[in-house]
RNA sequence: GGGGAGAUACCAAAGCGGCCAACUGGGGCAGACUGUAACUCUGCUGACUUAUGUCUUCGUAGGUUCGAAUCCUGCUCUCCCCA
């Protein structure tokens, strides 16, 4: 009973997660801990929304512009190095908080990801010629050959699972399922989940608000910048990629905006579906601050009355 | 006032006698997803309900036909051209 606790605010983007983490780690006098794969990069700062100098002063943050778009990073690194700072802080604080939308970051915390190999940059790169020569069908008779296990449940549709299975299989001398196991890692610390939502007119709403608001804050320089380096993955993010577009003249700049707001309609729809799965989250919505901290208070005084939905 | 074109599901837009509950796109909804995950992939989108089921749809009211979104007539509305 005497674990240290990791409030954990997850939701779907724009439903005011920031705010909500920092006012959090205010009251407990703790630090943020990002779980955000793409405010993670330094260089995208107007279009992941990350939070604000002022913000960024109220309470320590980590994960936020640690990483060039240049780098390579993962949600095994991710684990590995958001444990060790969790456990840092929890040296001398009772309470850490956990704040992002990243589905599987967070989920690399919560659960944690399964030993695998190091994917090389020419395997990977191997693997995708193969692809592009040969095809999807040629690419899953080299998987079933490989890992029949794993074979018989992947989405034969989905080309990047089979190329990624393929890869794993090639770099670990063995079938990628053997490495999979089904147990949830032991964690030495206890997890209060905390999700955002509302109502799906007012969240589209504030979504497309946010979007006008980055367009006025100069997205688009942002993004021009950033275009050189569009081949990374970090760069593979809504908000930046549909700027490329505009940069080589395929679509109208209105075109742009629209479809940023729709991507990221989509993907915090896509976020929802992910989190609802998890049967441990709290749901509120982002007005109820009053219900939020007496939660936080008392989680188990909540959790028998049942909180939220 | 005269002539022409058109009215299709949330929107746009096909269909022009049976294979149509109706192509396609947009928008939306739902879901999958353990090392690229703001990625990648899937299903649904008339109702009831989940089945190779029933019912109600293609401006509206009638008609022709074994059978109509598709043909004919009246009506309503929209658009374009000439006055």
């Amino acid at each position: 009973m005497d674990k240290p606790v990791l409030i954990m605010v997850v939701g779907p983007t724009g439903v005011g997660k920031t705010a909500l983490s920092i006012e959090i780690a205010e009251y407990f006098g703790t630090a943020v801990i990002s779980a955000d794969s793409r405010q993670i990069y330094r260089e995208m700062r107007i279009g992941t929304a990350v939070p604000s100098p002022e913000e960024l002063e109220r309470v320590p943050h980590y994960f936020i512009g640690k990483l060039s778009v240049k780098e390579y990073y993962n949600s095994w690194e991710y684990e590995r190095d958001a444990l060790a700072v969790a456990e840092r802080i929890f040296r001398n604080r009772p309470y850490a908080v956990l704040c992002g939308g990243s589905m599987m970051y967070v989920d690399a915390v919560c659960r944690g990801m399964d030993e695998a190999p190091d994917i090389s940059p020419g395997l990977r790169e191997e693997v995708c010629r193969e692809y592009a020569d040969y095809g999807l069908e040629h690419m899953l008779a080299i998987l079933k050959e490989l890992d029949p296990v794993f074979y018989a449940e992947v989405d034969r549709n989905n080309p990047k699972r089979v190329l990624h299975a393929v890869e794993i299989c090639r770099a670990a001398g063995r079938p990628c399922s053997d490495l999979r196991k089904k147990e949830k890692k032991k964690r030495d610390f206890d997890m209060l989940r905390i999700g955002l939502d509302m109502p799906r007119p007012e969240l589209y709403d504030s979504i497309d608000k946010r979007v006008d608001d980055m367009m006025a804050r100069g997205l688009e320089e942002e993004a021009r910048r950033l275009y050189p380096f569009r081949a990374f993955n970090a760069l593979n993010t809504v908000g930046y990629k549909e700027w490329f577009d505009y940069f080589e003249g395929k679509i109208e700049k209105e075109e742009v905006v629209r479809l940023i707001k729709r991507n990221s309609r989509r993907y915090a729809k896509k976020q929802l579906t992910w989190f609802r799965k998890d049967k441990d989250i709290t749901w509120f919505h982002p007005d109820m601050r009053e219900e939020i901290f007496s939660y936080l208070r008392c989680p188990k005084v909540w959790n028998l009355y049942g909180a939220g939905d």
